[in-house]
DNA sequence: CGCTAGGTTGAATACGCTCAAAGATCGTGG
DNA sequence: CCACGATCTTTGAGCGTATTCAACCTAGCG
């Protein structure tokens, strides 16, 4: 059994054995971090790329008064720090939210891979380009979408990129947030996120059992938040590319 | 005189002359556009890439009712569509906010340049990462900031882009913004807007005039917005990737 | 058993929104 | 060159969503 991260880059590209040769290149070393661990913070110089096993983690900024915005959320199959050998210091933090395990390299490996199997290195500068794609919906979210919205939009997105990696049923998935940390991704205060809860739960539209968010309806949750999976999913890498890596 | 993408490129590696060919074999072609022209909306194939060489575009989100989000500015110096070559229809929309003129070429070529200019390419993708970092920002904008902070850490960032490919002075700059673009940007109302406005200039931090934003005092509006400029500005390319592009 | 982290709820407040209408500015055609 | 329409700005009034403050409850863990 393969790892999430051949899981999530084999749903873009079917990869050779040699491209999985040389994914593994960059699975020589494991760490693993405990529970609120802070992987690097403001200010530190990113020196390692890690990839995610197993685990969540989040990206965030804080302000000086302790305001916080969590900017995304990092899932197994993520990388972290890829841009480690284009910029030399963090402008945000990473902390880990549950126990995880990763596997840890230096940021130029990654331009090694870019060389030896290009249709691979395609494939995480896509990733790259996912994160981005992600970031600009977490801004629609926050900046246009009501607090009811916007948390069922975020269940949806973590619904489905869980889905990417095998982690998510086809409506439920393990949620291992406290409302303090989604307030802090929403961009709303946790009493409000309390509320907000309790009114999707009321709606009969999500169930929250444990750690294990269930939602009651995927279809007419997506339509209230107005969510569309495009921005998640790889389609394929377009024609062109594909001809000029080969 | 050079354009303000080797102007932009050249503060963070100092372009040979070969880097800066390189750069202009991708300036063949050009193109401009009217006012309110879009370059491509959402769920358009992305075939072109575009390098822009005078005025402003957006890159923006709309929801089925109406409502938009501009994610970011894109200014002169900046790329539009990098990811040509990864993603093959486009999760959000551009709009010229004023006469454009850009350079266009096919996504392929940016992987050329990879393979012949490595360190260009390198100074490249470290623009995309810039935009990412810039994308981050306006999510803690958004999401943490009050209206007050978020317009003047807005006209902060704007400034500190511009100077960097020299088209802003030490405190001012042309602004072909309206309210209602700021509002969308902002995650505001336009009428709200408006009267952030007001107290900026009642406050004596900013005035005015026709289309120029001056700032009076930018040291005090960059503490009162919490405003670092590091995630616009280059410091260098890390040793490390220096030293692997040689 | 007591402490801590997390969840729930109420009450009062405030920030920002909507609706509405009136000025100002600019480009364009008569 | 002026008049007109379109776009953009400004202001008022009332409202609503989300915030703050505060308290209490619950579960898990040492």
């Amino acid at each position: 059994m393969h790892g999430p991260v051949v899981r999530k880059l084999g749903t873009l590209v079917n990869l050779t054995n040699e491209e999985i040769t040389c994914l593994e290149s960059l699975q020589t070393e494991s760490r693993s971090f405990d529970r609120h661990a802070t992987l690097y913070g403001e200010g530190d110089r990113i020196e390692l790329t890690y990839m995610v096993v197993d685990g969540w983690a989040m990206r965030y900024k804080s302000l000086s008064d302790g305001r916080r915005q969590i900017l995304n959320f990092i899932l197994p199959g993520d990388f972290i720090g890829i841009y480690g050998s284009l910029i030399d210091t963090a402008d945000h933090s990473v902390d880990a939210l549950t126990r995880m395990q990763t596997h840890v390299f230096a940021p130029q490996r990654i331009l090694e891979v870019f060389g030896k199997c290009p249709r691979l290195g395609a494939a995480i500068a896509w990733t790259a380009g996912r994160e981005e794609a992600i970031l600009a919906e977490q801004v629609v979210r926050i900046g246009r979408r009501s607090a009811f919205e916007r948390t069922a939009h975020l269940f949806l997105e973590l619904l489905r990129r869980l889905q990417l990696v095998g982690l998510a049923g086809q409506r439920s998935f393990e949620m291992p947030l406290s409302q303090d940390i989604l307030a802090d991704s929403l961009g709303l205060s946790l009493v409000h996120v309390n509320r907000t809860l309790r009114r999707l739960r009321q709606s009969g539209l999500v169930k929250l059992v444990d750690k294990r968010l269930i939602i009651e309806d995927v279809d007419r949750l997506e339509r209230l938040a107005e969510f569309s999976p495009d921005y998640i999913e790889a389609s394929t890498l377009p024609p062109a590319t594909q001809a000029e890596l080969r």
